[in-house]
DNA sequence: CTTGACCTTAGATTTAACTCTAAGGTTTAT
DNA sequence: ATAAACCTTAGAGTTAAATCTAAGGTCAAG
């Protein structure tokens, strides 16, 4: 048994936090002591990690709570239902990893056209692509910048 | 030369947001017609897409803010600076990536164990998973559900 | 020359998810 | 037996990112 502090510091989150999942629903202590505190058990802290991994991932609470509803309300459910639910949240999922991948690409590819040495940023690839929002294209720092001291290099060019 | 209304129904935000964007200097239009009518570029829209694209993968507005702005500022900026930048939100958003392949993985996990059927979900395998946090097993529906048109299938057991 | 769709500003409201405040009761340690 | 560290509730405040409201100016069509 966790008191609401106890709980809240071993899952570093505010004790206010636990307050605000029990008021909406995520997340109530099985128990109450005598003087009316809240005590939380082991499965108490599994799913507040349950819910902290969601979040953590990008599900909103009220996302969360419906995961987590269905089960005060099992025998009204069918697997189906389940799964159908769990597999709307795998696509969600999968289609933030797609975007997330699409954007790693391009920041990737900015990254791999920048030389990234001390050079002044005025011809630097990365702004410029954001600018222009046009294809990539490789730095090449020519110009005089009053430094000799190192090559500029761009793994576009090879 | 698009009017608000105009860049917002083609990039699918409200003009309101435009405004906001503006406010917080994210967008500005290029012009203003005489009347004082906001006026956007093919380039504003550009630049508006980028931030749209970089929102739609998670990145706050002061991120996207910290993003563009390094532009303004260019000169005092090196290469390194701005390639810093853009691989410290690489790395967040390999980060984010690595975070929803390991919640994908539990939603797969859970999905493949639930046979999807009409049953009652009294022992719904992901139901139990989500309660007890426990490795994921297989959902063995041999008590009677006065349902037997079908069989349940679980693909951890093969 | 007016109707309706658009635009302007400033500022209030919304939503999610906390976070804090006030006013007080409980537990533990000295 | 009293201070420090905890807990209670109700309700206000915060932040991000819009979204809405009010009061009015602009513009093209009939």
């Amino acid at each position: 048994m966790f008191r609401i502090g106890e709980l809240a510091k071993e899952c570093e989150v505010k004790a206010d936090t636990l307050r605000f999942y029990e008021k909406h629903g995520l997340l109530s202590p099985s128990m109450r002591s005598e003087s009316g505190y809240r005590l939380y058990t082991e499965q108490d802290a599994e799913r507040l990690r349950f819910i902290l991994r969601a979040k953590a991932v990008g599900f909103t609470l009220s996302e969360i709570t419906e995961l987590l509803s269905i089960d005060l309300d099992k025998s009204n459910w069918a697997c189906a239902d389940v799964k159908g639910m769990v597999d709307i949240k795998l696509a969600n999922v999968e289609e933030k990893i797609a975007e997330l991948n699409h954007f790693r690409v391009s920041l990737q590819r900015l990254s791999d056209a920048c030389c990234g040495g001390p050079e002044s940023a005025e011809h630097c690839s990365i702004l410029e692509a954001l600018e222009s929002n046009v294809e990539v294209k490789c730095e090449n720092h020519s110009h005089d910048h009053g430094e000799t001291e190192y090559k500029t290099s761009c793994k576009l060019k090879g």
